[in-house]
DNA sequence: GTGTTTGCAAACAATTTGCAGAATT
DNA sequence: AATTCTGCAAATTGTTTGCAAACAC
């Protein structure tokens, strides 16, 4: 794989994020350093990092793809408010694999679990709609 | 909700499956009692029943919607050869909601878990081509 | 120079939607 | 009679692809 500075645009952009963000926003942002940058560049660019396994890609229940920038096995959390997608740490990945393993007849390689619900952020608007009758 | 017969064949098809199948798997076979039913019909009834939580939408990673018949919380395994989705039962997934909601700040409404590998048949697949060199 | 990557635009594929007529209550 | 549901086809949306030019090595 050769050097690029729309691909090296797109990383420097989702390494940083915790988001989540799916192909356009992330090319919305790439944008305002990568003016010409092409919403088929990212495309192909982030399937070809997540080819060699530098980043993950997430189906969170929404039709679109999000692109984790941490590619290990970890849970996330998505708010049914606000689409937001946080990571989330409840148990140890390797031992539910392996629980799994047990319990299975054929290999299990790897797992991932959403956690759906309404998140922190969102508790507090709703109570605050509630309280003033809004 | 009015009853229908297309919204019927639909639900008596997809109530018997156990391999989770997407909008066009579901439209091809109930095509063979309601010759005349079309794929909006069929999608806008399964979305329908799942607003009314008589199923329930699992996104496994290929980019389509699959259907399962049975909303209430339990995991999931996809085969990464073959694409099959079967029913997998890990752990209780009440405890795992519980301490899921322990952890995170805000409130977990449910959960669900994805389990990626290789299933029994195809293990064996894998097996025979090996000992057969193809 | 060779092979990879880009931007653009067109192609694709899954899902959704508008509407006039048919079916349910 | 009043709504809801259907079939059809077109629209929408997210993603992928083909190609000639630009770029990296």
């Amino acid at each position: 794989m050769r050097y690029s500075k729309q691909r090296e645009a797109i990383w420097n952009y989702l390494k940083e994020r915790i988001d989540h963000p799916t192909a356009d926003q992330i090319y919305e942002n790439v944008r305002k350093t990568q003016p010409n940058i092409s919403l088929g560049t990212v495309y192909r660019n982030l399937m070809q990092l997540r080819d060699i396994g530098r980043l993950r890609t997430v189906e969170v229940g929404d039709g679109l793809i999000h692109f984790d920038p941490n590619p290990s096995m970890h849970d996330h959390f998505i708010c049914t408010e606000c689409g937001r997608v946080d990571d989330i740490e409840v148990s140890d990945p390797e031992k539910i694999k392996q629980e799994a393993s047990n319990r299975f007849p054929g290999r299990i390689d790897g797992y991932s679990a959403y956690f759906y619900g309404t998140c922190e952020e969102c508790m507090t608007h709703k109570r605050m709609r509630a309280s003033t009758n809004l």
